[in-house]
DNA sequence: AGGTTAATCGAACGAATGTTCTGCTGTCAA
DNA sequence: TTGACAGCAGAACATTCGTTCGATTAACCT
């Protein structure tokens, strides 16, 4: 073949590029990005990337990205075999965080956690909960649950009294509801960012 | 005025169609699917759209979303009131999780956490961590570092006698590297799922 | 009623789009 | 060394792009 293939490169400066604009650019921007001064390198370029499944067409032929253009790397660094540090060195699999996060959109939201009442739970303030809206939830759950009208995260759990919410937090008391118990969702995921 | 103001049922028409296909369509698409015959319409629509924040045009002159494009009706999502911080504000400037956590995805990867040594940061064996790759880092930062060919995710530190990686668990010992010290990355994130 | 203004249509226009073809070059395998 | 071939440059091309302008329509104001 010609040149090694620079083709995961490529995509990285389009992965970039849409994160920044949330839009593809137009085969000439394209190729100054990457360094390359004709437009048939980059169809040539389109037509690898399609057919690897990063981008497609849409009906209006307009270059749009795919589910794969957004898969990112995971690693499992597990094997303590050191192997050379080069860039694709433990790669197992790939996986869109979203996907990963959120199985089911519709019923679930974002909510960013107050205080540090869960600390021990490694659920810090500022995290962001992937809350699953739904009143069932089980014991050792940790959920966002109604008491007295505010709202608040906790694990579930049930003693001979009934249930009751733990935090966990030396500093902070279980809560024992007066007036029953409403469940708001369940947590099913954490996002933090440093 | 002309008509009522129907900027919003177009608004609702193209987020669908970004929707699908993750880019917008050029005017004369834009004009069928909204039910516009002439393009002039569809350019002045676009305009009242840049102008109220929906829409932008990229610096090479492509229509793109911007974060106000993706904010929905309150009413859609039915956030009980007094839910504290609920969604949005957290991610104000992302649309999705992934784009939250991972402005930078070529340079970005997911590793799988093992073990037990960042318990009390918060950080859990089976977690993900976001790890942005580059070889500097700063003092402070959790760290992918390359010890002795293993991987390991620490804290850097630095004493007197040089740099050191810091477990957050007291049944870790710090770890002075002897042969030099290699930054695989840095953590910039984490992903946990229930 | 008359005036104002927003939204749209219709047509014309130059600029930019993506496709296609030919030819060059560097790498790999035989 | 030779042949095959992938990647890219460069230019030609029809198509489509978004802008612009004047005209038309319908709601609102006084």
């Amino acid at each position: 073949m010609g040149n090694p293939n620079r083709d995961h490169e490529y995509l990285g400066k389009l992965q970039d590029y849409y994160a920044d604009y949330r839009s593809l650019p137009s085969y000439a921007v394209i190729g100054e990005m990457l360094g390359m001064a004709s437009k048939s390198a980059v169809s040539a370029l389109v037509k690898r990337l399609t057919l690897a499944g990063y981008v497609e067409t849409t009906p209006d032929r307009r270059l749009a990205p795919t589910k794969r253009f957004f898969e990112r790397d995971l690693a499992d660094f597990n094997v303590p075999a050191g192997l050379p540090a080069a860039a694709n060195d433990a790669m197992s699999e790939a996986l869109t965080v979203d996907e990963y996060l959120i199985p089911r959109p519709s019923s679930s939201m974002l909510i960013k956690v107050r205080g540090d009442s869960m600390m021990d739970a490694g659920i810090y303030d500022g995290d962001l909960a992937v809350v699953e809206k739904r009143h069932g939830a089980n014991v050792g759950d940790i959920v966002v649950a109604i008491v007295d009208g505010e709202y608040t995260l906790k694990e579930l759990a049930r003693d001979k009294q009934g249930y009751l919410l733990l935090p966990h937090n030396p500093a902070f008391e279980p809560i024992r509801p007066q007036e029953g118990l409403e469940i708001f969702g369940v947590m099913v995921g954490l996002v933090r960012k440093y």
